[in-house]
DNA sequence: CAGTTGTTTTGAGCCATTCAAAACAACTGC
DNA sequence: GCAGTTGTTTTGAATGGCTCAAAACAACTG
């Protein structure tokens, strides 16, 4: 399920953002790319294997130069830390678990989303619909049937 | 606009909810009912003008269990501490202002949601379904063009 | 290859929130 | 009403996720 990313992509998008090429971006760059929503500590897990010794510090640094630079992006579920995905662009949604925390992308079904557009914005300059849907995982649901 | 809650309403709520009656709860009940959004330190501040000297802690501690008895909902939007809001029940939705981190409600325009309900869910049982919009809030709008 | 500028690293600090134990008060039954 | 029981509040401390700042360092420029 994994679409792993070279090195040379990598360093395309990283120049493409106007960032410098180094070793703990591009690390984290392919730690992210294709293996779903990794919050800070499990991509610092990741990084460590191919930069031994790399602070988390230097994941929190980078992974918000590459979200502020639109190579990655975030979110951030009520009661879980900030995630990242390297999934950009189309504007998904996620699922959550509210058991363990699961997330999964989901497409809405409705292409442009015409419950998107509230009526009412009080004021509100709206440009972006954030949609989370909460629910148990299949794993969960297994767990809380048996 | 704001829908006052007089004590014993309030007590009432309480009661049915299943839970004991003390100033505390009461003082918070009444500080969130019809306000809006409030964090917990918003929260503190209104409790503390009925109650001087009521801790913080016992603020985080009644929030915790009226969220948890139904009596208020909660938000945690991206960047922000988490929120309290009396209006349950209906399932609305939220702008936050990205530069204030202002919130206001917002009613969906379609009733049923179409949208709300994901093609895939890769075997999540969806239960609810959080929509939160992000823009610029009237005062930041005229900052900005200012 | 040296300079400049942006990055990484080191180290400390912060805030919203939670945990735990002790002091206390609301409800129950009498 | 009053005492007991149980749930609440309070006190106090601790946690985790993250940010801030300065110093060490390395990528790009010419």
């Amino acid at each position: 399920m994994a679409t792993a990313m070279h090195r040379d992509e990598a360093e395309a998008h990283l120049r493409a953002a106007g960032l410098k090429v180094t070793a703990p971006r591009l690390a984290v760059l392919e730690a992210v790319t294709g293996n779903g929503h990794l919050d800070a500590d499990a991509v610092h897990a990741r990084v460590v294997e191919a930069l031994p010794g790399t602070p988390l510090q230097s994941v929190y640094n980078v992974l918000g130069a590459l979200h502020g630079a639109g190579l990655l992006r975030r979110i951030e579920p009520a009661g879980s830390a900030a995630m990242y995905e390297s999934r950009i662009g189309d504007n998904h949604h996620h699922v959550v678990c509210t058991r363990c925390h699961a997330v999964a992308d989901v497409d809405c079904v409705v292409g442009e989303a015409p419950c998107l557009v509230p009526a009412a914005a009080s004021g509100f300059a709206i440009h972006t619909a954030e949609v989370t849907f909460w629910g148990l995982c299949a794993d969960c649901q297994r767990q809380a049937a048996g």
